[in-house]
DNA sequence: GTGATGTGGGAAAGGGCTTTCCGCGAGCCC
DNA sequence: GGGCTCGCGGAAAGCCCTTTCCCACATCAC
């Protein structure tokens, strides 16, 4: 028995093994801005070479006081307006050398809470928070004051579309782009509009609601309070206002706009199943272009977000020197006209 | 100034609020195996909580030799197939307190060995892999050793899919699926069969490309090889395949097996947009079953994978005591035939 | 009353790394 | 040529925990 307790190489065998002592060896090996005689880095870099070294992260995080990561929080990574951000953030933790670690809150505020605290443990660099959260819930002083206690540490919270919290935030441009979404569909001769959307404590929901209605408003189109329809903020949800409006006031519309493009085709399909016709009864336009409902028929006219983007904005922002954070400008959210809503006249 | 040196509460700082050694306080806040008197234990999370402790993950890692985290590497979080997976190890994940952290390789198989190391650094409990990696690729040496070093140090890694390796896996029933969904298609009347496939060095791709010919073979069809199509295993691949087809033999084809749900959807674009019709002049069928992809028009027959619950298994694999590993039942992959073919007689 | 047994707090030794600080030899100036 | 700075290796302190080990004290049996 020569290995008891199989375990792997440290920075101390590192150095025995190169014959240097523990400093020079951290040194060589990540450069610090100690110059080390180039002799001896070599001997380090082969020796850590030979043992297969792999640096103890969680040991250089408590040595640096503070991890190489950055965290981020998401409602559900399965639902691809989450998964295309995650995969900006991964893509630009990868690029910044950081290890992406991820909370799942199942769009429950209370996990949100306890996610926040446990990823905190980690004393990552970034925390970045993409749920559309809910406003006014109980558990947001809680967070705030979990997220300050982060910052005042030295970390950066960054949220994704929340601007309304004294955090630093990528914005998009929700109300922009449902408004221009809202004029051109006008503009193509929709009248008669009825909306599926999620509940009204997501800010998200709230600010494309409103804009929508903006920009009817400004192209003198009045919405009938029955046709406002609340659902889930999920494809059911849009499946569930769909057959309430099959059941009932479909006559009376021509164009039906969802909150998100998922929830649009959750609509499509019961409209489907109903009989109703897909544009030729009534219009359908969503929001978020996600990319792999780009092919479902009628192709969907919805609002393009750059979701990637986003991910990666939030990780720049996160680093951003501290005076250029105020009023980062919104990510553009522009209005893509497809099959769904070929026009009235 | 009173904080010239912000920083997060320590366990000395409680220890010290409430009066007892920083070994009580250990004690008391993580539950060890010896007893803590009550008042004693009291005392030490009120403290805790007046002053907001968070327990320092990596320095618990340092002293434990081991962080409280499980590593999963995915292609690319932004496609369906691994953002199903992610959340069903996600769940799994948080259920056992666990931390999930992401490396996302980009398909890019040297990054999968560089991703292993960083995460290796990481000194996780679990590592699951579950790109649908390259056989025979350069770097597969390395990073078997890479793991196998990993395992040695008392690591349990766990691959998704990949059932060739030494290591402990979820098998998944691609050649089962889609020799099933062959005949059932064989069945329902289809004769003329073409094959929309990825690079044949994806192990998945091969299973299912396999599987699907040994079910042609078993009703006594035969492939025209010039009707086996290799593209990249995405959306686009499928699509360029699909113009292809369309440019030449699509006459004496009435059925398109893709090697995912998605080259399918690609595929079905691409026909509609080229004046083919499905299903009426030809049939597609897809694998995977994404659940966004459910939605899409004509609903897409395909074989069924249960994503979440995949990931799910995956984090129990790794804590399966070491008996029970040596061959868990792969998950069942189950034929669905829906509007996308509909059969010919 | 005395020794055996147990209970649970606290001091201290890690665990793997970074970084400060010390000290030594080499090069420099006048 | 003597006093200096400068460059760079190495010893050691420190980061924040966990866990072993010691010990004081209480309980109990006979």
């Amino acid at each position: 028995m020569n290995d008891a307790k199989p375990r792997p190489a440290t920075l101390d065998d590192v150095a025995r093994e190169a014959g240097v002592s523990l400093a020079t060896a951290s040194r060589s090996l990540n450069g610090s801005n100690r110059k080390v005689a180039e002799s001896y880095r070599q001997k380090v870099l082969q020796a850590a070479e030979r043992l297969r070294y792999t640096p103890n992260l969680p040991a250089q995080a408590v040595a640096r006081g503070g991890s190489a990561t950055v965290s981020l929080l998401v409602s559900d990574i399965a639902d691809p307006y989450f998964s295309s951000i995650a995969a900006g953030v991964a893509r630009s933790a990868g690029q910044a050398n950081l290890i992406m670690t991820m909370g799942m809150t199942d769009r429950r505020p209370e996990r949100e809470v306890q996610l926040v605290r446990a990823l905190r443990g980690q004393r990552p660099q970034v925390i970045i928070i993409a749920g559309s959260r809910v406003l006014d819930a109980d558990e947001t002083p809680a967070l705030i004051e979990e997220l300050s206690a982060y910052e005042e540490a030295g970390g950066h919270a960054v949220f994704i579309g929340r601007h309304d919290l004294p955090f630093r935030s990528v914005s998009i441009d929700n109300r922009g782009g449902s408004k221009r979404l809202a004029v051109a569909l006008a503009d193509i001769g929709y009248r008669r509009f009825a909306l599926v959307m999620g509940p009204s404590a997501l800010l998200t929901v709230r600010d494309r609601e409103e804009g929508f209605l903006e920009g009817l408003t400004e192209r003198g189109i009045n919405l009938d309070p029955r046709l406002l329809l609340r659902r889930d903020f999920t494809r059911d949800g849009g499946a569930h206002a769909a057959r309430e409006l099959i059941a009932g006031p479909i006559q009376d519309v021509d164009m039906i706009f969802a909150a998100s493009d998922v929830m649009a085709v959750g609509a499509m399909a019961e409209l489907r199943a109903g009989g109703v016709r897909v544009p030729d009864h009534v219009g359908v336009a969503g929001f978020d272009d996600i990319p792999n409902l780009r092919d479902i028929t009628p192709s969907l006219s919805t609002v393009h977000l750059p979701l990637e983007e986003i991910g990666q904005r939030a990780v720049q922002l996160a680093f951003a020197p501290t005076d250029a954070i105020t009023s980062p400008p919104p990510v553009t959210a522009d209005v893509v006209l497809r099959d769904s809503t070929p026009g009235r006249r």
